[in-house]
DNA sequence: ACGGATTAAACC
DNA sequence: TGGTTTAAT
């Protein structure tokens, strides 16, 4: 399953982000009030309480873990507060997660590729810009160091506590300095500003790791949570993974780390050192084995490939033991359900990202009375055509074909109550997306109103675009009001400590943490600091990025107030220049590109639509199909022959006509 | 027959 | 290719 791939012989920069208890925040975020105290997000709460699935720090110093259910969760910690997750179709709605998730990576974005790993965690290639700042201020000519970065840890550097700053400041700093250990300082340097970013945009904290792999900087960025980093400079590699257990490496949590534990004995990263690449790869294959024998050594190829944006979308919901589907109609409504809220999505993807879903795919699992456990029900893929009923008519008849395999000759399949199929789980996914040539203009306006032959499919989509659903996060920060400038003008101070540039003055660093006093008291007691609290315990060393949400007074009663305009009028101001006036929408924007990168498109996309910098793929003119452009409204004809070229059909004995479908993608080059 | 809902990617 | 399997969060 993995792969070995051979490493660049250059030094990389790799940083792995990581949003600490990221639903929680979310949640936060939209309810301040909830700062501070034992949180958790809860997923249908009504058996048992529901089910955990984040557990802010408070709450996990006391015991609760993710995967509890909300009972056992109170039972612990009965202060907890349980917030239920949003739903929207009968199911779990994720929606306000991924927009946050967005955000965050709108900001990270900035320096270097960017890769989004997850909805809450991403891996940067800092390379390049550690290369040019190394070469115009490297650390040891910078007259300070921002604090933040000061509080990084750096594996293998030995340190009391109270002179740590300094042990830090120093290795930055070194004259002697291996050359990849100054790669990683001006890593971290880099890092720390940007998660400053983050939680002054977002106000998110998270966690990161720098090391010159991804694989150890997914490692290095959970050692030290939450809203701290971690530098694993290469002279530390060896001991961190002697010790480091065999499952908890990427891709052995499964199957393949049990073997090895089990077959080789294997139970840490540094038992794998004694086996020869051959054994390895004569007991795994020539890809596994080699890669085994690279991860035991810290060696790791894999590349941060620049890619912001998800690869397909999906909807699903289980029906566990009594709730199974046992009709043909059941199935049919939940069906329906999830197409809906698939369709919204690969709708927003459209409008947003200018990208067009090609496959459908249908997954289900279902039990039958005859043999009890072996056979799964098969997936089953084709075409996807826009517009939210003939993805529902689709996905049923997937469904219904799926059956037919599933139950195979038994008896009846039909209408109504059946011999005792029950289907325990069920899921529809858009799969092969493609970037629409970047060109805009009509055929998008076009895809977005449904589709062409049905008028009733572009009622329901114009409905959607109208906001059935909320694509923004509903929260207090949606709103900025007209007073917006004045807090602009208040914020500047800030702006100039924050902002990267050179946090020189100590005069502005003071100004600052005033300001953070006086306007971020997050909790009405006036006890609003728990978290920075916590952390001093367990640290003894408050980041300074904790120390944002400290507050010393929560002095005037609109500070939320206050605090919510801080972090929306100050992001604006990057170094762009060119800040025209923001409508309240467009507030939100927050990842325009900076200044200094070229390299960017030159679109301005939102926040839940992220830009892509590379067109993996483009259209050509001769990519139209001839049976199907008269289809198409004739003021819409001229463009298209301009840039598709003719596809086959996919799958002609499917009825109907997908506009998507007429679009086959080139690989570009 | 509860750790749910998603995503990704390798394999055949 | 589509469909299956593994894995991670």
């Amino acid at each position: 399953m993995p792969v070995a791939r051979p490493q660049t012989h250059e030094a990389r920069v790799i940083a792995h982000v990581d949003m600490d208890c990221f639903y929680v925040q979310v949640e936060q975020r939209k309810q301040p009030e909830l700062r501070g105290l034992p949180t958790a997000v809860v997923q249908y709460n009504s058996w048992k309480g529901g089910g955990l699935i984040a557990v802010s720090y408070e709450a996990r110093k006391h015991g609760v873990k993710r995967s509890m259910r909300g009972d056992e969760a109170k039972e612990i910690c009965p202060s907890i507060q349980l917030i239920q997750v949003p739903v929207a179709h009968g199911k779990a709605d994720l929606n306000s997660y991924r927009h946050a998730g967005s955000e965050v990576v709108s900001v990270l974005a900035r320096k270097g590729k960017c890769e989004r790993a997850s909805i809450d965690e991403v891996y940067l290639d800092l390379t390049d810009a550690v290369e040019s700042m190394l070469s115009v201020t490297p650390p040891e000519t910078l007259e300070e160091i921002h604090e933040e970065a000061l509080k990084s840890h750096v594996l293998g550097i030995n340190s009391e506590d109270s002179a740590k700053e300094n042990y830090v400041k120093d290795w930055f700093c070194r004259n002697d300095a291996d050359h990849r250990d100054k790669l990683l300082a001006c890593g971290a340097i880099i890092v720390a500003q940007l998660r400053m970013d983050v939680l002054r945009e977002t106000q998110f904290t998270c966690s990161a790791g720098i090391a010159h792999n991804k694989m150890l900087a997914k490692h290095a960025s959970a050692m030290h949570k939450p809203a701290q980093q971690t530098v694993v400079p290469a002279s530390s590699v060896k001991d961190l993974l002697a010790s480091l257990p065999i499952k908890k490496m990427k891709q052995l949590g499964g199957k393949l780390g049990n073997s090895l534990q089990t077959d080789l004995g294997v139970n840490t990263v540094g038992d794998l050192l004694q086996f020869p690449e051959e054994k390895l790869q004569e007991r795994y294959g020539v890809n596994t084995g080699t890669w085994l024998w690279n991860i035991s050594r810290g060696i790791s190829g894999e590349e941060v490939v620049d890619r912001l944006l998800p690869k397909s979308h999906g909807s699903g919901k289980t029906f566990p033991g009594p709730q199974a589907l046992k009709t043909i109609a059941s199935v049919h409504h939940w069906l329906n359900e999830l197409c809906e809220e698939l369709s919204e999505r690969i709708q927003t993807d459209l409008e947003q990202n200018k990208r067009v879903a090609h496959t459908l795919t249908l997954h289900a699992r279902a039990f039958k009375p005859s043999d009890s456990e072996s056979a799964k029900f098969p997936s089953k893929s084709c075409p996807l055509r826009y517009g939210t009923e003939k993805i529902q008519e689709d996905a049923l008849k997937l469904f219904e074909s799926g059956l037919r395999d599933f139950l195979g000759c038994q008896s009846e399949t039909q209408e109504g109550r059946n011999g005792s199929w029950g289907v325990t789980g069920l899921s529809v996914s858009a799969s092969k997306i493609y970037a629409t040539p970047a060109g805009t203009s009509s055929i998008l306006r076009f895809f977005q109103s449904g589709n062409p032959s049905t008028s009733s499919s572009k009622q329901e989509s114009d409905q959607f675009t109208e906001g059935t659903i909320p694509l923004s996060p509903s929260g207090s920060e949606s709103h900025l009001g007209q007073d917006q400038v004045e807090q602009t003008n208040r914020a500047s101070s800030i702006l100039r400590f924050f902002e990267s540039g050179n946090p020189s003055s100590s005069s502005s660093k003071q100004e600052c943490d005033h300001f953070t006093k006086a306007t971020l008291p997050l909790s009405p007691s006036g006890s609003g600091n728990h978290l920075c609290q916590d952390q001093v315990e367990q640290t003894n060393r408050p980041a300074s990025i904790l120390r944002f949400f400290e507050s010393g007074n929560p002095s005037s009663s609109s500070s939320k107030q206050e605090y919510v305009h801080f972090a929306k009028a100050t992001f604006p101001l990057s170094p762009s220049g060119n800040e025209s006036h923001l409508g309240q929408d467009q507030v939100e924007q927050t990842n325009r590109p900076a200044p200094e990168e070229n390299t960017r498109a030159n679109t301005t996309p939102r926040v839940g639509q992220v830009e892509q910098r590379t067109q993996e793929w483009e259209y050509k003119p001769e990519d139209i199909d001839p049976n199907v452009i008269d289809e198409l409204p004739p003021e819409i004809q001229r463009e298209v022959r301009g840039w598709l070229r003719p596809s086959k059909r996919p799958n002609t004995s499917k009825r109907g006509s997908s506009i998507a479908h007429y679009f086959s993608p080139i690989k570009k080059g």
